[in-house]
DNA sequence: TTCGCTATTGGACGGACGCGCAATAGAGTT
DNA sequence: AACTCTATTGCGCGTCCGTCCAATAGCGAA
């Protein structure tokens, strides 16, 4: 098999088996039986396990990341881009997706690979609202203030919410989060109340 | 030794354990030689290695708590006590403690014990949250809001301010961080700026 | 057809893991 | 002094781990 390939055909069968067992319990040979090959294969392709679990996690970010960057594409306007962003993060398809960010905070303190991809990731995460932000500031949209603050503000609220809804399924109510978080944002920004769940975003 | 003197060495040692290695990858092995005993003694006293870790997160979650909630008692205003709980949250000693958070909540998704516990521990600190924030608006210094969303909201906050403080430690600075996270809930309670840090907290 | 290269196999290696258990030691009771 | 009880030991069991490596298979070039 075409070493790219094979190559790409290892991540996703070890992101098939992070995404069942957590991303610091897969082993090379839980991967390999999720191919159906040998586990020397793994090694022949990555030198260590911990940068296979870091690609996976890089992999699984980033792909969620490039997808909220082409929902908010679709939108022209800061207050519909935005809305497209937090229709994305909303999603409960995205609940296996943050367990990895949860994985990848818990690991970044003792892995430097995964510290490493987490952050730049977060970093790209809180560039996209920033820029976003700012745009809308331009326009007159949303309110003039700090947009490096605001974004990480509204990212942090955003994240600390989900953590809530992901790591204990019981304690709020996947819609109040959703409504907390889109009042609070639309409060930062002057946006009316609704801005953010009621602007209609095209499939 | 006495039975409840020796369960809480064993807690300890795994305790500055985990601080060392990571809550998940504390093994019984290192336990007992940070206790200097038999890995067998464990065993003794915890059914599961599972159940240690969890009474291990548990106990340190619950002393910050019951720190932070002396430290409220201090002080008789609401805006006072929550001056405090946002002192008490910005001390850089807590980073230990919240890494412990993160190692937990990353462990939730596999592991009852741990999750169970820190489903109740996370609703403790909200409520916490929930009781000054519901005395503010009783005495007036507070904007009248909704309690429990205004409480999830700036707990939420600040766990996703201080998650990219503690994991990252180079992508916020700490200053801002608190400084962000100040101005974000006093204007949630409609306090003025600088309410959060500039009112004078007993010793 | 032969050769060379590399993708792939499959098992061995040394070590770590949680757990259980028979043996022991040592303090408290009678 | 004899006995009981349990805290504690120390090791063994079975299983898993990441890594490594010699052997093989199979394809493309010569």
């Amino acid at each position: 098999m075409n070493p790219g390939v094979r190559r790409q055909k290892i991540v996703e069968a070890a992101q098939a088996v992070a995404t069942r067992k957590g991303l610091s319990a897969t082993t090379v040979r839980d991967v390999a039986e999720q191919m159906g090959t040998s586990s020397g294969l793994i090694h022949h392709y990555f030198a260590s396990m911990d940068e296979l679990l870091a690609v996976v996690f890089a992999q699984v970010a980033e792909t969620d990341l490039s997808a909220t960057r082409e929902r908010m594409d679709l939108a022209d306007s800061p207050t519909g881009k935005l809305a497209a962003y937090f229709a994305a993060w909303a999603d409960p398809d995205n609940d296996e997706t943050f367990q990895f960010w949860l994985d990848a905070w818990s690991e970044a303190g003792r892995n430097n690979a995964v510290r490493e991809r987490s952050r730049d990731l977060n970093i790209e995460w809180q560039r996209l609202l920033s820029e976003v932000i700012r745009h809308g500031i331009e326009t007159g949209e949303f309110d003039d203030a700090d947009v490096e603050a605001t974004a990480w503000k509204a990212l942090s609220l955003l994240d600390g919410l989900s953590l809530q809804v992901v790591a204990h399924p019981t304690v709020i109510e996947r819609e109040k989060a959703a409504r907390w978080a889109a009042s609070g944002i639309e409060k930062d920004l002057g946006l009316p109340h609704g801005a953010l769940t009621e602007t209609i975003i095209p499939a």
